[in-house]
RNA sequence: GCCCCCAUAGCUCAGUGGAUAGAGCGACGGUCUUCUAAACCGCAGGUCGAGGGUUCGAAUCCUUCUGGGGGCGCCA
């Protein structure tokens, strides 16, 4: 199954007649390498190439010339039926229409496997997101992670890569000390003592919740019990909480690492006397080229001797705390650990979904690899900014620290699961996404989401009364496709479009450009299915076979973009 | 102060150096005896935040500035 995109195929026919305008002398030898702008969609015929201006320099010609020259050369193949120039040197090719209605056939063989890529060529890729420390249920911030890193993961599957999804469970460090503590302040309040929460402790219900049980289940039996029992509890219960709400949105991963093990198998200091063998550690109270100004204040707060790690010798803007003056390590040197233990295991290629706060750290972690000779290449970052929510016209912002969470769960409660999905992913991970609670549940065409699912819904109908009207399986087997008019030919060209969409997606680690793609295929849909009708008196049945297969197709290709986002693919609505 | 991101139609947003910058919504006017109208058709709408530069060609690249968001902890 060959699913090319359209523009590749176009460049390689390209490049064969520059080589052969070349052989004939028509075209100048030349060392520089020929640049080869990206083919693109035109308004004046499918394809369009600016390939002779790109290169008038080079070949010392008139971009007009050089590209009636190209398309004098082009090889005989059965894509293009014609290619045409247009000042200042465009070349504009238009499609062979009969090798356009044959992919239909090609879609509705090669079924949920449409328009796969082989780009990673069956390589190991680790998508690591979410990763959301174990303090609290999963709020809505964090789920935008969630959508983009799941929607990743399946895009790369879908181009041809082996994909193993990771979720970095955080159980290590101040912030799970601070939940202990904080679910044992709520346990002793539920006992009736007057504790007080600590400070900077967890101030959600569900610790209070979850007090509340503990003294259902154990009355006074958990008094003398350590922050330490408190934190093992309230992190198991609160995993389970975070597994089963990304459950609810069809995100699952396939392994849950533990923080904690890097401590247990010693990686943690390996990582530590690696970098300090070869000499990017030092002692202090404060960081090298400190100013007066941070030394005075370290002094002031009785700073004692930390670890740092020089990264500024990599480009950082400062120098990094490895370890405490408390002896303690900070965030900074499990996670350097981490993403060598991720590397050590073989890893061809590693993408972390991140929030945009944590840029620094992705940014610490690599300069962490390359001080220790690995290969800090192989680790791509995908950061998204924020999301809000509009409920009732107001916004609000989610944050784990403070009490103002917005659970995911209620969210899923109010629109389920697609909405979410879809509205967290259509925007570009630059910017910020306004998730509008009352647009999410809209039954009208404002809803992309609606909008979208309708069309595979429409697209199921039709096979329905196919088969309720009695026509056999096979019925469309001999379609001659040829009888396809404009308006369905027009819309297959908007399918055909995917490839390259996947491709592009999938080199700029962009899923959303899916997004946007199926809800242009949508916009392309449904026009044509007011006028493209299959079972209607009016429809002779030669054409109303070759419209069924064009259906079927339509329908494969809206489940596998609905899939690759990780959406239901209803059949009514 | 330093770092990252953003600024495109009234609104929400696409647009990884190419042709006259695109969609949807909203506004206005139409369309249901046909596979579900959760739909469709028509019409209007622009100083691409501002200035300078590179280029045959810039919304796109470089630079200065303005205005927004985020990050700058011995938290993660």
């Amino acid at each position: 199954m060959n699913f090319t995109p359209i523009p590749t195929r176009i460049e390689n026919l390209i490049s064969t007649a520059i080589k052969n305008a070349q052989e004939s002398n028509e075209l100048p030898a030349v060392e520089q390498e020929v640049t080869l702008p990206p083919v693109k969609p035109s308004k004046i015929g499918n394809y369009a190439s600016a390939v002779a201006m790109a290169n008038a320099k080079l070949f010392r010609q008139k971009p007009l010339d050089i590209a009636q020259i190209i398309a004098k050369h082009l090889p005989s193949n059965e894509l293009i039926e014609k290619a045409e120039v247009a000042p200042p040197g465009f070349i504009n090719f238009w499609l062979n229409p009969s090798w356009v209605v044959e992919q239909i056939n090609y879609i509705i063989e090669a079924d949920e496997n449409v328009f796969s890529q082989n780009i990673g060529q069956g390589k190991r890729l680790m998508v690591e997101f979410v990763s959301a420390n174990p303090t609290g249920p999963l709020h809505i911030g964090r789920s935008r992670g969630a959508v983009v890193g799941d929607a990743t993961a399946r895009l790369m599957e879908a181009c041809g890569w082996s994909v193993h999804r990771e979720y970095y469970f955080n159980n290590g460090g101040r912030q799970m000390e601070m939940l202990g503590k904080s679910l044992q302040a709520r346990y002793l309040q539920a006992l009736g003592d007057s504790v007080e929460l600590p400070e900077e402790g967890y101030q959600g219900e569900y610790l209070i919740d979850m007090a509340q049980k503990l003294v259902e289940q154990h009355q006074d039996g958990w008094r003398n019990k350590s922050w330490q029992d408190f934190k093992v509890y309230a992190e198991n219960v609160i995993f389970e909480m975070i597994r089963a709400t990304l459950e609810r949105i069809g995100v699952r991963h396939d392994l849950y690492f533990n923080e904690l093990d890097l401590y247990e198998s010693n990686a943690v200091w390996e990582t530590l006397e690696k970098l300090s063998a070869a000499n990017h550690t030092y002692k202090s109270a404060t960081r090298e080229n400190a100013s007066a100004e941070e030394i005075e204040r370290a002094k002031h707060k009785g700073e004692g001797e930390a670890v740092w790690f020089r990264s500024t010798a990599f480009g950082d803007r400062e120098d990094r705390v490895l370890v405490r003056s408390n002896g303690e390590p900070t965030y900074v040197l499990p996670d350097i650990a981490y993403h060598i233990n991720k590397l050590e295991r073989g890893f061809d290629r590693i993408i972390n979904v991140l929030g945009a706060d944590h840029f620094t750290e992705s940014q610490v972690v690599k300069y962490g690899l390359t001080a220790l000779g690995y290969d800090a290449s192989k680790v791509d970052v995908i950061l998204h900014q924020m999301v809000f929510i509009i409920k009732d016209g107001q916004e609000i912002k989610g944050s784990t620290r403070k009490g103002d969470i917005i659970p995911l769960d209620e969210v899923i409660d109010e629109t389920g699961p697609d909405p979410i999905r879809y509205f967290l992913l259509a925007r570009s991970t630059d910017n910020d996404v306004t998730f509008d609670l009352d647009l999410a549940v809209e039954r009208s065409n404002e809803n992309p989401v609606f909008y979208i699912q309708n069309a595979h819904v429409r697209c199921a109908g039709i096979l329905r009364q196919v088969e309720e009207r009695g026509y056999p399986a096979d019925w469309d087997a001999d379609a001659d496709l040829s009888l396809l008019g404009n308006e369905e030919r027009a819309f297959l060209l908007k399918i055909l479009e995917m490839p390259e969409v996947m491709v592009a997606a999938h080199d700029t680690l962009s899923p959303y450009q899916l997004a946007f793609y199926t809800l242009e295929l949508a916009r392309a849909f449904h026009p044509m299915y007011e006028q493209v009708r299959v079972l209607h008196s009016d429809v002779p049945e030669d054409l109303a076979k070759a419209r069924l297969r064009l259906y079927k197709a339509t329908k494969l290709v809206f489940k596998r973009l609905l899939t690759l986002m990780g959406m239901n693919t209803p059949e009514r609505m």
